[in-house]
DNA sequence: TAAAATTACTTGACATCTAAAGTAAAACTG
DNA sequence: CAGTTTTACTTTAGATGTCAAGTAATTTTA
């Protein structure tokens, strides 16, 4: 599979300082990993419960929602597919799901007949609206004990992250069978 | 309306500017949510890919064989139920299927029969043992653009978010149901 | 342009996951 | 110490997720 190219040691006397480097830079980032899954849990989970308790609906519905709120004009399964980071299987049972309840129209792209393109109802929109506010509102007051610098410096560290990490999960990077 | 036009512009320039950094700050912390559940998908989709293509197993086995690695005595399913921050039905349901395979497990607690302790078995550990190897180089290799620096500095920032987080998500915190 | 390959999406089988109800043992209460 | 409550776990129904196979339309290729 992936050939982890071995980074040839610097200085080759100091073998035994480069192992425990090397061993040390594996914990850091794995510390860091089980940090942000951590975190990650905590946040999502809280979402997810004030969302079914005071919507009745759930988080992967509010981020197609989320999704398609920003593009007026709708999107095709396969951008919501490559946007949410999820198979494209999955997104066909959710947006079935909202187009039942009346949140969204699917409409056969004119121009490829395979395709169509998903699109939130009016009912849709208000109900994300409201939804929306309340959402920022409940990841701001989590983020609370964080000063301004704080956040602004977490940003920038996700930020190189995220590219460090997008070049290198390839083709086998987004599940998107 | 026809009130002498006063609105004094300092105050409404404080007004103003208390406004902006509120919705700033709303936006700063929605930024980093979601850059961070970016993160998390991008190199949670590739451990489990990996897991699934060269270990035929799945991560929520992976993390609940990580955990019992750790406690060699065992752990009881409310404590990895806390653990691995999901449900308990959750749990019950992996210990299930691990424990079809041999990999762990399950003894009533002899001081309280409703309890059950949960153990590695020694296959569960080798196996565990070489895929924990595996998944280390993954994990390293995907933090490989960020410095030392970059990624202690991340952790701390995690660990302060994580903190401001667990503190605000009281009672409806974990999935414990 | 007919056949092959690709693309866009759906379907089906199955593993997670939650929430809520169920079961049984332990702890508490009057 | 009988009755209630709590605790630890399991079960169930249903939503979400992957992966692989299937379908149909578009594009490529020979």
């Amino acid at each position: 599979m992936t050939r982890r190219q071995k980074a040839s040691v610097p200085c080759a006397n100091v073998a035994l300082d480069a192992e425990t480097r090397v061993t040390a830079d594996h914990h850091q980032s794995l510390r860091v990993w089980l940090r942000m899954l951590a975190c990650t849990n905590l946040i999502g989970n809280h979402v997810r419960q004030r969302l079914q308790a005071q919507f009745g609906t759930t988080l992967p519905r509010f981020d197609l929602m989320a999704q398609l709120e920003r593009a007026p004009q709708g999107l095709k399964m396969g951008e919501l597919t490559r946007r949410l980071m999820v198979t494209g299987g999955n997104v066909t049972g959710i947006t079935d799901m909202l187009e039942e309840e009346g949140l969204v129209t699917r409409a056969t792209d004119p121009q490829d007949q395979r395709a169509s393109r998903v699109k939130l109802t009016e009912a849709g929109a208000q109900q994300f609206r409201r939804m929306a506010q309340e959402h920022e509102r409940w990841v701001v007051e989590l983020f609370d004990d964080l000063t301004e610098k704080q956040k602004s410096r977490l940003a920038e560290l996700l930020a190189a992250l995220k590219m460090s990490t997008a070049q290198r999960v390839g083709s086998s990077a987004g599940p998107r069978s």
